[in-house]
DNA sequence: ATTAGGG
DNA sequence: CCCTAAT
């Protein structure tokens, strides 16, 4: 009975970015290619959006402080004797962050609570874009409730905790990682080591973590200003060259250390702080610790130095999760990103450079707030704002599909990784499209313009939601994958399983990225370059202590929880192979062969059509033929999944008539008569 | 093992 | 794609 007990795990979603560096590394596949691409498209619009949570967060502690002084920049100086935790305190922590900020001004303290914000939206984006978006701000309704298990869940859960956080967790959590900030984080740091203690960094409430501004860390190329990091995210994708030239940012520069890099770096150390709070504090504290060394370092204002330092360290962490990151667009949302920015002001939008120049170092980072626009209003509702006829549009949160898993409780956690990982390529393998929903509901036709829909720059948006959801072509669902002994297996045991994930929110550094990179390409290439599906291969019969491994797409939590079938009456389970839908490719060879085989010769089809495609067995080309022959009776509206030229479907319906005819000829039998010649 | 057809 | 009956 144990034995046959089950377990299931959910994961609220996965990090899309880490599946697209694991395609990028394979790219053999079209498919996965695009999925790529659909991906990086949504975490594009995902770093856009984080700009704005950053500001958001930054608003809002603005709007609480009425005593608060603004300085141009829009700064806040809160009274430095903020009741916020002494500076000592945050030095004591030793975070990198706080040491080297602490260090810049006796009111560093408040910087510090910039960095820690900063650190959390870090964290988030280690996880992937679409961790950070969640963390940011206030996620987004849904998933904050939905979100349990899996990491989706730590991430609502940084939020919450954010808030919760003690202060003494902040440091620890900061540390880590501005290398992912990059250069650029130096040039800011440098920035507020010249900021006059006075300056009004103090802006950060200890009491709300989540308040505070991270300054600087991040800015973006000469933002150093104290726009601090919120900007950063904002700049890079907006961020434009005094000449109004967009000016990649420094993501794009340096290799992409900019906030990609860096974001994904410190998202692993610092996640886990944000995510956990107390609990995962301990966890996150050994990489505060690893950091710490490299805070210590730009104390000495080496923060170069460190900063390399730091990056080596995290270097592989910070490589698993790049890829989203990358080849980071402004895409038409860079008026959005700007908004997003700290940069813009008065309904006016500044490039990060300008706000430089403009602001100088004096401006604490956060401070670039709007004027116009109330810290409140900002952070209440997904909509910004409206330039002009535009809509403007935050996204807090991706919903991304959950995953379910069951396996036996005897499985091996080598098994389990392996089912994990499975079941990760089978949901993110495919292509991802994005889902629109409004009021709840889904809004389907892609025809119809936003206004059209109900969605234009006079409504709060806040009923607009986007779902990042498998082709529905594919049917993820229900991808069962045993794993028993496969060979393979061997090599990929160190995929990126449940565990590794763990490690990853948690900060927790033992875990070797590059190896867990290396294993999650090889695997992913594996799994789809080998004709058979992963999942049919390791279909044994003998797998008796095999787990099963189920993965369902997105469903309501209550169907969700429903134990996903169990079926095995007999010691052997039986799973469904994972539907791969015919490429026309494939169509154009059946199609071909079945105009010179004929119907009801299906083995000699596969044979000569589809020797080499173990996947595909005489069956398969038997029914889709039949679905063909449907498909081309039916409208083109009709159809569904990848279109099928209609010059096959027509060649389908003339194959298909003749080889009828030919069938009814033969049962007769009697004289075949002169039949009409079919020439192919 | 194949084929045919319903699910 | 699966399942099954019939070859």
């Amino acid at each position: 009975m144990v034995l046959q007990k089950r377990l299931e795990y959910g994961f609220n979603g996965y990090q899309a970015p880490a599946m697209p560096r694991a395609s990028r590394s394979t790219r053999r596949r079209a498919k996965f290619r695009r999925a790529e691409d659909n991906q990086k498209c949504a975490f594009d619009l995902l770093a856009t959006v984080a700009g704005k949570l950053l500001q958001e967060r930054e608003n809002p502690t603005m709007s609480s402080d009425t005593s608060l002084e603004k300085d141009q920049c829009g700064f806040v100086k809160e009274c430095q004797d903020a009741n916020k935790p002494s500076k000592s305190e945050i030095s004591d922590e030793g975070s990198c962050d706080n040491s080297g900020f602490s260090r810049l001004s006796s009111q560093t303290n408040k910087k510090n609570c910039g960095l820690k914000e900063f650190t959390h939206l870090a964290i988030d984006g280690d996880v992937g874009i679409a961790s950070i978006v969640t963390s940011s701000s206030c996620l987004e309704r849904f998933i904050a409730e939905k979100m349990v298990d899996s990491n989706s869940h730590f991430k609502v859960e940084n939020v919450t905790s954010k808030v919760n956080l003690d202060f003494s967790d902040y440091p620890k959590d900061s540390d880590f990682k501005l290398d992912g900030d990059t250069s650029k984080g130096k040039d800011e740091l440098h920035k507020f080591e010249k900021v006059p203690i006075g300056s009004g960094i103090d802006m950060c409430n200890f009491e709300d973590p989540l308040d505070v501004n991270p300054p600087a860390l991040i800015s973006l190329g000469g933002n150093a200003k104290l726009s601090g990091y919120n900007d950063r995210i904002p700049c890079s994708l907006l961020s434009k060259s005094r000449d109004n030239v967009p000016v990649v940012s420094r993501d794009d520069d340096e290799n992409s250390s900019g906030c990609t890099h860096p974001i994904n770096t410190e998202t692993k150390s610092f996640r886990p702080k944000t995510c956990i709070g107390k609990r995962m504090a301990s966890n996150f504290q050994k990489v505060a610790e690893k950091t710490k060394n490299y805070a210590l370092s730009n104390n000495d204002g080496d923060w170069k130095r460190t900063y390399l330092s730091k990056r080596n360290c995290n270097k592989h962490q910070s490589s698993q999760m790049n890829i989203p990151f990358k080849k980071r667009k402004l895409f038409n949302y860079r008026s959005v990103a700007n908004s997003n920015g700290l940069i813009r002001r008065g309904g006016i939008y500044y490039s990060p450079e300008n706000c430089m120049n403009q602001d100088g170092c004096d401006s604490p980072p956060g401070m670039h707030k709007d004027p116009g626009m109330s810290s409140l209003e900002a952070c209440q509702h997904q909509t910004l704002r409206s330039i002009g006829s535009h809509v403007n549009l935050r996204i807090k949160s991706f919903r991304v599909p959950e995953l379910f898993i069951e396996v036996p409780e005897t499985a091996t956690i080598g098994s389990l990784k392996r089912t994990v990982m499975d079941a990760v390529t089978a949901v993110l393998g495919g292509e991802l499209h994005i889902g629109v929903f409004l009021q709840g509901k889904q809004v389907k036709d892609d025809s119809k313009t936003l206004l059209q829909t109900g969605i234009s720059h006079h409504n709060e948006l806040d009923a607009l939601g986007f779902t990042l959801e498998p082709n529905s072509s594919q049917s993820l669902p229900i991808v069962c994958a045993s794993h028993s002994p496969r060979p393979k297996a061997d090599i990929t045991e160190p995929v990126i399983s449940p565990a590794v994930i763990h490690q990853r929110i948690q900060g927790n550094s033992d875990m070797l990225p590059e190896h867990q990179v290396t294993s999650l390409g090889r695997h992913f290439e594996s799994d789809h370059d080998s004709a058979p599906s992963p999942v049919n291969v390791s279909v044994d019969k003998n797998m008796k202590d095999s787990k099963e491994l189920v993965t369902v797409p997105e469903m309501d939590e209550e169907l969700a929880m429903v134990p996903v079938h169990q079926k095995p009456k007999r010691s052997e389970i039986v799973q469904r192979r994972i539907r791969r839908p015919f490429s026309v490719d494939e169509v154009e060879a059946l199609v071909q062969a079945v105009e010179k085989l004929g119907t009801g010769r299906w083995r000699d089809v596969k044979l000569c059509a589809f020797d080499n495609a173990n996947h595909r067995t005489y069956v398969d080309l038997k029914d889709k033929w039949k679905t063909l022959v449907h498909t081309a009776r039916i409208s083109p509206q009709q159809r569904r999944g990848e279109p099928v030229p209609q010059e096959l479907l027509d060649r389908v319906l003339v194959a298909h008539a003749y080889w009828s005819q030919q069938q009814t000829k033969s049962q007769h039998k009697h004289h075949p008569e002169t039949e009409t010649v079919f020439s192919f």
